[in-house]
Formats: C-alpha cells, sequence, structure tokens
DNA sequence: AATTCTGCCAACCGCCATCAG
DNA sequence: TCTGATGGCGGTTGGCAGAAT
C-alpha cells in the first residue's frame, strides 16, 4: 500500500521559482514563521506543493544562507567530516554556516568526489603505472557515475585523505533518540565514572568531557557544568566534540580504541 | 558557425523517523 | 498500540551555460 503524495500535483507549479513566488513565500514566512509546510502554500497564495516552498525556503531563501564559492577553508572542513560522517549532508551543513546541505551535497558530486578520485588515481598509477581513467563519457554515464561515485568514495576517500581506515556510518536521521543511544554506547566505550545515568542523572563521557544528562527521557548535553536546552541545540557542540574526540584517537594510534569508537558511530 | 559534450546546480522524488490523534 | 500526516533527509534528474570539437 503505497504512501499518498504529500500534496495533490493536481494544478500545482513545478520546476524553478518565479521572483513573484519567492516574494510571496518570503513575505509568508516573515510574517507567520517557517513551519506547516502543507498549508503554508495555500495561505501564502502559491500553486505550489509544500515541500517544494520548503525546500526553496531551506535551499535558497533563507536570510542567512551564504552565497558565493566555498572557501579553502569550508572545502576541507567538508572533506574531514564528509571522511567522519559520510553522506550525511545536513550535518555537514551544520557545520558550515550559510551553507546548505544540497550546496554541499552538489559541491562534493561535482567537485570533491572527482578531485579525491583524481588523487587516488594518481596514487595508483605511482604503485601500478596504470594511466588514469578515460574522457569521453557520455552524460548518461556521468550520472551513473555520480552514483559509483557515492558508493566507492569512501574508502578512496580514506586513501586519499588519511591512512587510517575511515568508517562510513549508515546514513540515518539524527534525533533527539538516538543521539541518547549513541551517547549511551559512548559511555559503555569510555567506561565513563559513572555509568547509571538515571532520569535526572548527568555524567561525563569521552576525553572531551562532555556532560550528558538524560533527563525524563530526553537526552541534553552541555560542555558547562549548567545544561542550556534540548539535545537538538546542542547539535554543533556534539559534533565539535565527536570530531574532536576521533581526532585525539587518530592521534594516539589507538587502533582498537578507534576501531571501537567507530562502530559505535555505526550503532 | 553549428553541433556536441560536459559540468553545475536547483528542484524533484521517495524513503524514513517522529508526532499526533 | 496503531495509523495517517508531516517534516526532513539523501539520491537523482533535468535544464542551462560554457567549453570543446
Amino acid at each position: 500500500m503505497g504512501r499518498a503524495p504529500c500534496c495533490s500535483k493536481v494544478g500545482l507549479y513545478r520546476g524553478p521559482w518565479t521572483t513573484k513566488e519567492d516574494t510571496l513565500l518570503i513575505n509568508y514566512i516573515q510574517a507567520h514563521g517557517e513551519g506547516h509546510w502543507r498549508s503554508l502554500p495555500k495561505k501564502a497564495g502559491l500553486l505550489r506543493c509544500g515541500k517544494s516552498c520548503r525546500l526553496r525556503w531551506m535551499n535558497y531563501l533563507r536570510p542567512d544562507i551564504k552565497r558565493g564559492n566555498i572557501t579553502p577553508d569550508e572545502d576541507d572542513l567538508i572533506i574531514r567530516l564528509h571522511s567522519l560522517l559520510g553522506n550525511r549532508w545536513s550535518l555537514i551543513a551544520g557545520r558550515l554556516p550559510g551553507r546548505t546541505d544540497n550546496e554541499i551535497k552538489n559541491y562534493w558530486n561535482s567537485h570533491l568526489s572527482k578531485r579525491l578520485k583524481n588523487n587516488t588515481a594518481r596514487n595508483k598509477s605511482k604503485c601500478m603505472g596504470e594511466s588514469a581513467g578515460k574522457r569521453g563519457d557520455t552524460k548518461a554515464n556521468n550520472k551513473r557515475k555520480h552514483k559509483e561515485d557515492n558508493e566507492g568514495i569512501s574508502s578512496r576517500n580514506g586513501e586519499a585523505t588519511t591512512k587510517t581506515r575511515i568508517y562510513l556510518p549508515r546514513a540515518t536521521r539524527v534525533c533527539a533518540s538516538s543521539v541518547a543511544k549513541y551517547i549511551n554506547n559512548i559511555q559503555s566505550l569510555i567506561g565513563s565514572s559513572s555509568s547509571n545515568a538515571e532520569d535526572g542523572d548527568h555524567t561525563n563521557w569521552g576525553m572531551s568531557g562532555l556532560k550528558v544528562a538524560n533527563n525524563g527521557g530526553q537526552a541534553w548535553a552541555s560542555n558547562n557544568e549548567e545544561f542550556d536546552g534540548p539535545i537538538s541545540l546542542q547539535k554543533d557542540i556534539m559534533l565539535d566534540d565527536i570530531f574532536e574526540e576521533y581526532q585525539q584517537l587518530l592521534k594516539a594510534d589507538d587502533h582498537g580504541q578507534l576501531d571501537s569508537f567507530v562502530e559505535s558511530l555505526l550503532a
């Protein structure tokens, strides 16, 4: 039994947005805020699917979006985060203020995956004396290649950027509950001093000293003594700490610990 | 100058987790 | 507990512009 589409496609516009539609959407969101995407188009006077409105807002119209070229710093960060997180574009985008997941995904597919592939090809040809791949692919082939690149890039990426094996977590949504599970995994991995985090408890975990609380089923995390808010608000802090911890394990060259750490990410 | 090829990117699609009734 | 609605995500497509032939 297939799910009903998010909205009726009958009589709705598709394709590129006009400036008039953009204006309507911006005006509506400025007046009423984001959310309720399903009913938004009707209220805003748009003949668009709610999903389409959301996407347009998120990827293009939001005032905090940074337009323009990806800087070398951002470029580097994307590569490192991708080696850590895999194709979790929204998480990667969360570390790059003003950049959208779509933009990063496009940037990866059109620039970075190619560059890393070339690096790998160079490395390989050095070792095996083989020439790099030929040109002249059709567009269809290129589009097919996108998929292959995405599927195979992880290990190549790993090869190209670091000697250490990089594990790619399966693409799963990060939500409070899964983060809480993840935290539990980390806690058991690190063997933190207070493993019995009952309601209201909080505990230090990992080398980063991140504090975690399990408060009535809702996970909270903070770098400080005080808990600042729910986990969703702390995603950036979490990622910083996860990344830092990962780097420290890399530096320590403790592969057993590193493997466990990454496996816990996969869990 | 015309045609074909290639790369880029905005937008769409389908799936999945979560929420609400 | 179940079910449908919703929001969010990653993968993919299609069209346009510029480069190459």
